[in-house]
Parts: C-alpha cells; sequence; structure tokens
RNA sequence: UGGGGCGUCGCCAAGCGGUAAGGCAACGGAUUUUGAUUCCGUCAUUCGGAGGUUCGAUCCCUCCCGCCCCAGCCA
C-alpha cells in the first residue's frame, strides 16, 4: 500500500538543535510538550505543533507530554479539554502517561512565588492596571518603578498571602517579579505574575482566587515536567529572558530551554483562535466542526484523513521566516494522500436525464464497475444501466468547440463501465432550457470498447435511473474571499458568502449508501467526497474534501476570458 | 527614534566558505474507459541592496532597505 508518509522526517533548525544537544551530551533524552490553552479548538496551526513535538520525540526517542495551559478560568472550558485530546488522538499521536495540567502545578508554583518574594525579587503591587500601563512607559521609553516596589520582604509576603486567601477583590493588586523598568524588553518591565481571579476553574474548582500568569506558569511548568526543548512560536521569542530569568531564579528541578518557529499561515485561512471563536459564537458557521474550519474537527468533517495533515505538515516545514503556505499546497497533500486509497465510485452533483433510444424500454443490465483503476485488490461493483440515465450537465453543451470532449449533438461519447452513446438532440422545456437528452448507443460497446477499435474522446460518469439513490451533497470554498483576511481592516468583511453551496438534487451510486461517515471516496471526475453526519439512510448527505485537478476547467475558463483557445477550442 | 527576529524561484523550503536540493504552482510531451492518476521534460548564472574580507561568499564583516513581533492583571 502506497504510504506517501516518509519516514524520512526531514531536517529542520529544531531536530539540529536536539541532535546537537544529544551529541554534545548536553541532553542525555528528548522530552517535549504540547501545550495548549483549553479555550477553543486545535485548527491546522496547532498540527504543525503538535506534528513537530510529538514528532522529533519519536524521532528521537524521547517522550512527548500533552499538558493544558490552564492559568485563565475565564477563558477556559471542559468541552475545549475533551476536544482537544479527542484532536490530537485523531491526528495520530498519543501522549500515554503523559497528560498533564499547568493547574497540577498551582501549589508548586505558589511556593516558587513565595521565594522570589523572599529573595527580594518579587513584590505585591497596588497599582491599578491603568496607572500600571502608563508606568510601564512605552517601546522607546522607559517605563517607571512602582511606589510599591520598595516593599519589605515581610510585608510582601504577608501581601501575597492575603491575595491568595481571598482578601481582595479582581484587580487590586498583582505579584509581580523585580526586574527592570528601563528594559528595552517589554517582559522584563517587572512582568505580573499572579493576579486575582475569583473565578471557577475547570479542573481546581474554587480552591484558587489567584492565578499564575503564562509567564510564571510556563517554563516552570517545563522545569517539573523535566521538558529538555520547550518549543514555541516566534512570538514568545521576547519572553524567553524572562523565561531564563525565573528558571535561573527558582530552585526549579531541571533547564529547559525554549526555541521558536515561525508559526502556519495559509493563504484565505484565518488560524487565530480569536477569529474563529467568533465565528462559532456569531454562528457564520455550524460550529467548531464545520467543514469550512480550519479546526482539525472541521477538516476531519469535511474527509481529510489524519495522515494528510502529517504529510502536509511535513512537506511544509518548520523555519524561522514568516510566511505564508499556498492553500493549493495543503489541496494537493490531500489529493496525494486520498488518491491511492479512497474508492471510486459514481454521483452526478447536477443530473440532465439522458434517455437511450434505442435501448428497449423496461430493460436493465448490470455491469461491472472497478473500485480502483491502480489496486485490483479493491475489488468491483455491479452497476445498473438502462434506458435512462443521468448524466451531468456540464457533460452536454450545444454549441460546442471541438475541444469539448463530452456530449452534444452528433457526438459520440463513452459512459463508463457501460457503452458508447451518440448524442441525436437536446429536449429543451419552454425557457429554452436543455433538460433531457436524446441518445442513440452502440450494443456492441458494452464495457465500454468498440470491437471495431474506434476511439471516443470523452468518458462520463453516470448514474442509471432505475436505482440512482437522491442525495444531497455540500461544496466547500474557501471560508474567506481573499488570500489575506482582514488585510483591509475587519476581518469578517472578507467572509465568502459563497463559502457553502449545497446541491440538494444530487444523484448518488447506491453503493455509497454505505459509505462510512467521514472517510473519502473519489467520485469519479468530481473529486473526493465523505458522508456527513447529518445524513440518514434516505437522505445521504455528502462533503466535498477536495476536488480533481481539473485541467479542462483551466483550458476552458481561459477561453471565456479570450485569453488562450480560439472560440473553434483549436488553441 | 527602544528591544527582538526575518529576508534564497510565483508560494513553501534546503543550504552552515568551494561554486543554488526538494515540494506546490506553471508550462511542454507520453500513456490513460476519471480532461484524474502515472510517467518523462522545462522552470533561480543567482540568493533584499551596496560595499568589504577571501584564491573563492547565499554562507563571514559593515552599512542600507523591507517585513514581522513586543507597551494584557491573555496565551
Amino acid at each position: 500500500m502506497a504510504e506517501p508518509e516518509t519516514t524520512d522526517a526531514g531536517r529542520d533548525f529544531i531536530r539540529d538543535i536536539i541532535q546537537a544537544d544529544l551529541d554534545a551530551g548536553r541532553a542525555q533524552s528528548v522530552v517535549t510538550r504540547f501545550p495548549p490553552e483549553p479555550n477553543g479548538y486545535l485548527h491546522i496551526g496547532h498540527a504543525k505543533s503538535i506534528c513537530l513535538n510529538f514528532g522529533v520525540a519519536q524521532e528521537f526517542g524521547g517522550q512527548c507530554h500533552l499538558r493544558f495551559d490552564d492559568t485563565n478560568p475565564v477563558k477556559e472550558e471542559q468541552e475545549f479539554i475533551d476536544a482537544i485530546q479527542r484532536d490530537v488522538r485523531w491526528l495520530g499521536f498519543d501522549w500515554g502517561e503523559h497528560l498533564y495540567h499547568a493547574s497540577d502545578y498551582f501549589e508548586q508554583l505558589y511556593d516558587w512565588a513565595e521565594h522570589l518574594v523572599r529573595t527580594g525579587h518579587a513584590y505585591v503591587d497596588d497599582t491599578p492596571p491603568e496607572a500600571m500601563r502608563s508606568q510601564r512607559g512605552t517601546l522607546t521609553e522607559p517605563g517607571q518603578n512602582s511606589p510599591f516596589r520598595y516593599r519589605s520582604v515581610e510585608e510582601n509576603l504577608d501581601l501575597f498571602r492575603r491575595m491568595r486567601a481571598g482578601e481582595y477583590p479582581n484587580g487590586t493588586c498583582v505579584l509581580r517579579a523585580k526586574i527592570d523598568m528601563a528594559s528595552g524588553n517589554m517582559n522584563l518591565r517587572d512582568p505580573v505574575l499572579y493576579r486575582i481571579l475569583h473565578a471557577t476553574h475547570p479542573r481546581t474548582g474554587d480552591a484558587w482566587c489567584i492565578y499564575p500568569t503564562y509567564d510564571f506558569a510556563h517554563g516552570q511548568s517545563d522545569a517539573i515536567e523535566g521538558i529538555t526543548h520547550s518549543v514555541c512560536t516566534l512570538e514568545f521569542e521576547d519572553h524567553k529572558p524572562l523565561y531564563d530569568w525565573l528558571i535561573e531564579h527558582l530552585p526549579v528541578p531541571s533547564r529547559p530551554r525554549q526555541y521558536e518557529f515561525a508559526r502556519l499561515n495559509i493563504g484565505f485561512m484565518v488560524l487565530s483562535k480569536r477569529v474563529l471563536t467568533r465565528l462559532v459564537q456569531d454562528k457564520h458557521v455550524t460550529g467548531w466542526d464545520d467543514p469550512r474550519m480550519p479546526t482539525l474537527a472541521g477538516i476531519r468533517r469535511r474527509g481529510v484523513p489524519a495522515a494528510a495533515l502529517r504529510e502536509f505538515v511535513r512537506r511544509v516545514g518548520v523555519a524561522r521566516a514568516n510566511s505564508v503556505v499556498d492553500i493549493a499546497q495543503l489541496d494537493a497533500t490531500i489529493r496525494d494522500t486520498l488518491n491511492p486509497s479512497a474508492v471510486r465510485r459514481m454521483a452526478v452533483l447536477r443530473p440532465l436525464k439522458l434517455v437511450i433510444e434505442n435501448w428497449p424500454e423496461g430493460h436493465t443490465e448490470t455491469l461491472e464497475a472497478i473500485n480502483h483503476p491502480d489496486d485490483p485488490s479493491a475489488g468491483k461493483r455491479p452497476i445498473t444501466f438502462g434506458r435512462e440515465i443521468y448524466v451531468e450537465q456540464d457533460d452536454f453543451m450545444e454549441d460546442a468547440p471541438k475541444k469539448f470532449f463530452r456530449l452534444s449533438p452528433g457526438r459520440e461519447v463513452r459512459l463508463r463501465y457501460a457503452y458508447f452513446v451518440t448524442c441525436q438532440s437536446a429536449v429543451k422545456d419552454a425557457s429554452g432550457r436543455v433538460v433531457e437528452l436524446r441518445c442513440t448507443y452502440d450494443p456492441a460497446s458494452r464495457g465500454g470498447n468498440s470491437p471495431d477499435g474506434r476511439k471516443v474522446q470523452g468518458t462520463l460518469h453516470w448514474v442509471g435511473a432505475s436505482d440512482a439513490v437522491r442525495a444531497e451533497i455540500r461544496l466547500y470554498n474557501p471560508l474567506f474571499g481573499r488570500p489575506d483576511p482582514g488585510a483591509n481592516g475587519d476581518v469578517m468583511a472578507d467572509l465568502n458568502p459563497a463559502s457553502l453551496e449545497v446541491l440538494t438534487g444530487c444523484l448518488i451510486e447506491p453503493a455509497l449508501l454505505q459509505a462510512p461517515v467521514g472517510e473519502a471516496v473519489q467520485f469519479e471526475r468530481m473529486g473526493y467526497f465523505c458522508a456527513d453526519s447529518d445524513g440518514t439512510p434516505d437522505r445521504p448527505v455528502f462533503n466535498r474534501t477536495v476536488g480533481l485537478r481539473d485541467t479542462w476547467a483551466k483550458v476552458s475558463g481561459a477561453k471565456v476570458l479570450g485569453a488562450k483557445v480560439s472560440p473553434d477550442g483549436r488553441g
């Protein structure tokens, strides 16, 4: 079985660093972690981080932890905690026993905070938020020391304990590290380590009313778990000096190192939890698993296999340069992954009735169709042919250019696995719309070949009228209408109004009734589709995972634009 | 105008002083009962720019230009 996933993981600067650390003996083993905050669903950007962290651990014989960075109870929910685990597993990774939460370390973190207070490296600041902001200075001007910066260790300890005891309402005061208010790095201007949040935490409930900030929790959590390589995205680069400062001023059990890589960006997509949350809340999509969403749940529902995502991430690579990956790269990877294994079926999205005039009325024949052109082991299936069948509306053109290898009055084509048919005429309704094709067939061409060696230029997919099943098919287009959503202001203004196209009168071959939900099959000549959970036995629903490459669309499109092909289609 | 990063083909991305991998896209052509797949072939004399060091620089140095991140008691 062809496996597009390469065993050679490819090289990048992260793997180079780890290899060098191992070679030089700076590390004996590799321990990484994937640390999502449970405030939303995982998206394809997270897939890059997951594949990197878990992948690296696998390759170097180490381990990767799944750690929930749950330090802000007001944003986090159990639904997200569950969804994240489901999605990481689906992507194909296993954290084994290593499931952790920053909240597991709250007590230890608190003790370390007191340690900082005792060693004079942290103080309780009563400055209100707005005042604190102005005291912080600007990007070009240094900040001012808080008047509370000089409190004694005893007073700070007492105040901090009272914070923990719940004596103060939200916002009254915070615990700050005493570093350097004049630092060019804003993160070093006495960063907040603890804030008061009277909120119920999904895991610790009401045990705490003060919570550590990301900066105070992250590095220390890494140290507790023995993380050797703490890999995160570029925007945390400025936090590294603080990460290191904390590690160096605390009696932590290990010395993790942070490394940053560029986050994933894909054209026509938005990978921002903030925006994705809004899309869900404002009902621009049906939910986190709407197939148009870049979430792992949405992508999965669309029919994309996890292997395709892993391969995509591998192809894209890991580097430090900000970039925007062409969405065609994702589509190509999905096709490459699906092509060798997806079973073939026939479905007509926009049916046009075709009547074979010289076929006996009421007679049907069972023909044989293969399930995969390159894999005989995929087997065959019976399909029913008869006097009336349906073909794709796009496969007929009344006044067609020579290069149109499909149906047109007088032209002969092959109906896949069936017969050669020649279009005799088109029946139109009162408005002039073509509603039916009258054709004749060549009885000698059964199976799709003519004994006289006659060739036809086109082969069409079809569904027999006698056993066609009606279905709904949902076509998905990019959720956003421009490659750089939001570049001109409001992201929501760039939503693509045509991101979802629902086709209700589709006709599919009966074998499709057995298609497992979520598993993509190829509708010949149309693309990859998978059954959706919204479907019922009498009303199946399919999602388009991705279309097939369509050279004809390019050629005909160019013709419409008057660019490449002359009117007769001969270029 | 502070600090930290990044700039290699249309889009990703290797390259780590010895004379530009690969993928996607594009474009030819072959095979094809999917205008699919597969297969062959074309596609950076040049690495943001200008100097410098060197026998030799995409790789080292200097200056310049451009882009990204940072002023949450978010992560």
